[in-house]
DNA sequence: CTAATAGTGTCTATCAGACACTATTAG
DNA sequence: CTAATAGTGTCTGATAGACACTATTAG
């Protein structure tokens, strides 16, 4: 069916912009920092958020694992979407709209190429070009959110960990430290203890934990 | 400047999506409904959010203001925006992708004409065609955010109003009845006494309130 | 007067923040 | 032993839920 409006004109009479995708994927770094990844371009040179141009009868989060598997060689994200920067300037090659999107990957299963690809801690984050800083900032209250409520909702931390290397992850997501005997008690009722513990570190063996099955929420019941 | 990729196609050469933008405006009626603004439309016939095609250079927002001062009569929104629809058919006139918006107006800044537009309650709007219903859903649980922490953050009330009359506003916002008790004490922070009473009803006239200055949160301080 | 609604006092359970205490290890 | 970290007990203040009480009106 070909659609027509009042004047008789078909959709593709219309001009349409160009539709992009830009995504912040965030990491959880083995020094404790919570960092982006960050590629590198040729056409306005210099260090950019990874995105790529819509094809045809694509998705958007299809765009996203597209533009990512090859520049970082990560695939199974679960992308979201932020928000859609929209000001008619934001890029100098045309009319470009660019769906903002987040996604978490652990730092063990990210292969950076090295020359093109690199690694940006979020408070060191230099000037981006287009809005990319503000996209980052988009994604990280995002996943502030989501670290309010749960303990490691996007499972950065690896299978077992103590509950001091969760409150570090935390902190380092929150960007402020965290009260450590509350947070214990707000985070056990989503934790199960495996029966290990963690030798070799001064002071008493920490006790290992994964998540509890149900992702619960840090309640009583 | 013009852009050109590896194999020297320009950005006009990239097949392109027609960007739309829905909008599911939410009022609150004097019956003490959560409703939503319907259109009829003629080429799928039937009765769906009000929304267009984006023009160009144009913003999203601006688009969202354009498709609804003609059909609406409503003007000054502050549209936010909730998420992009691009599922590749869900329009079959072509590809299109949408990007859902919340506006809220007081009910009597609309100005339906009657034909062509119409008020749905929340809990009674029928299926509409494409993801309309979708976009409600989104709509109504954004509200709900809004309206968990603090007093009529959107204005839906006139400038003076009761508790009462406020709870009454929260219950259809949330969809559930919420503790006379608890509501008033959690609200009274963010409201300033007028020194008014409503009278004429039988019982304890009711103090009158407009919303403080500072739009506060729900806490002491 | 009665019926109805507005507004408040208060008890209980829960939870965050704060602080100190006990428990268990390395060296 | 000492130093350091893990884990827990407990007090205080704030708050939600629940319930009952007082206050003030219409009729």
């Amino acid at each position: 069916m070909v659609f027509r409006d009042a004047s008789g004109r078909t959709l593709e009479d219309y001009p349409r912009p160009s539709m992009a995708v830009d995504t912040a994927v965030l990491t959880y770094t083995p020094d404790a920092a919570l960092a982006v990844v960050l590629v590198q371009a040729t056409d306005p040179a210099g260090w950019r958020l990874p995105g790529t141009f819509l094809h045809p009868g694509e998705t958007l989060a299809d765009a996203v694992q597209r533009s990512l598997a090859a520049k970082a060689g990560i695939t199974d994200l679960v992308p979201a979407q932020l928000h859609v920067f929209d000001a008619p300037g934001r890029d100098d090659r045309g009319w470009v709209l660019s769906v903002a999107h987040l996604a978490t990957v652990p730092f063990d299963r990210l292969h950076l190429d090295g020359q093109l690809t690199r690694l940006a801690t979020i408070d060191a984050v230099g000037s981006l070009p287009y809005d990319h800083n503000a996209i980052i900032e988009f994604a990280v209250a995002e996943l502030r959110a989501r670290y309010a409520a749960s303990p490691d909702p996007e499972g950065l931390l690896p299978e077992a960990f103590t509950i001091l290397e969760l409150r570090q992850l935390h902190e380092a997501v929150a960007g402020a430290p965290l009260q450590r005997d509350t947070f214990r008690r707000a985070m056990l009722p989503g934790l199960v203890a495996t029966g290990g513990l963690q030798r070799g570190q001064l002071g008493k063996p920490a006790e290992l934990y994964r998540r509890a099955a149900g992702r619960r929420e840090a309640t009583t019941d």
